[in-house]
DNA sequence: GTTCTTGCAAAAGCTTTGCAGGAAG
DNA sequence: CTTCCTGCAAAGCTTTTGCAAGAAC
């Protein structure tokens, strides 16, 4: 994995050459894992992919990319839960549905948001962005069954992942 | 702060009997700080606030609580930014807009969300629950300036709390 | 007396930081 | 050669857990 070439990986490169940011190692085999991530990774998961491109690559050096990739407007990071964020690359920031029980994530048309931003704006001046923090709630079957404790902090990669449709009636 | 029979500590004090809890000196204190609370506790100045009184009083027996009061309904935590949860009363529950850079928060019409919400439900089945988690953007004045880094991880005393009026036009 | 709570101490989980050596440009 | 990036080690902050002593009923 290292002449791979990926387009969205080399418009990456240069915008992170357009900052004076240098293309280190450690950086081309993040942005490839960013890139070609089907889901929302965690830190702790790019520690892994990358770790198996790069075997010394450290925790710290992640979490400072992934900073810097945020800072730079490339990657966006979300709270899911209440265990580790979740990152996935900015063009594709969507609102999730999270559901409290079974944790299935639905990814929700980001014109939901319109009606709720307009008010907000016109009423606060506020500019709603509503892509860093899931909304909460229960998915159909969980929202039958009794109510158990939430699951939100155990294990992230047991989530199921919903694809959301664009707009429709 | 021992006889003060506030109405509300009282109801909830019930609740607590009627779950088959018990009503103890630490957990006295703490209902009746969040009943008195103002605006947002995080569980650190709830272990302040109830060490005020009881001096011995430990971090881990707050969280134990709030964790309690919570299953019974009585109390919700929600994520306004990167830093510690706030708890509140639960009938108090109510969504926040979060300024990113400044980080006043904004009370807003439980009702803004439910044009999303009828949509989740009858898309998805999804049942939302918009009150543990933020909806994060900025507000007026920090919308204008230059974007800065976020300082949702930082001292949550800092925040500027802005009550919401119910709906209108 | 029995069961539920507490304090204490320790650890867990996620993330950040200081520093000196090493790579990129 | 200069500046930026990295690995390492350590610590940070919030929250959780095990256990034996203690309080509530």
């Amino acid at each position: 994995m290292d002449e791979e070439l990926d387009p969205a990986v080399e418009r990456m490169l240069d915008r992170i050459r357009a900052s004076r940011g240098r293309v280190t190692h450690v950086r081309k085999v993040l942005v490839q894992a960013l890139v070609s991530a089907e889901g929302h990774e965690t830190a702790d998961s790019l520690v892994g992919i990358v770790q198996a491109s790069v075997p010394s690559a450290n925790r710290s050096t992640i979490y400072r990319n992934l900073d810097e990739l945020e800072q730079m407007g490339l990657v966006v990071h979300a709270h899911l839960g209440h265990g580790p964020a979740s990152y996935h690359l900015a063009p594709a920031a969507h609102t999730h549905l999270v559901c409290r029980s079974c944790r299935t994530e639905i990814e929700m048309p980001r014109e939901w948001f319109a009606e709720l931003a307009e008010r907000a704006w016109s009423r606060y001046h506020f500019r709603v962005e509503p892509f860093h923090f899931a909304v909460l709630g229960r998915c159909e079957s969980c929202a039958s069954s009794p109510v158990k404790s939430d699951q939100l902090s155990s294990d992230p990669s047991r989530a199921v992942r919903i694809q959301g449709t664009s707009e429709a009636p």
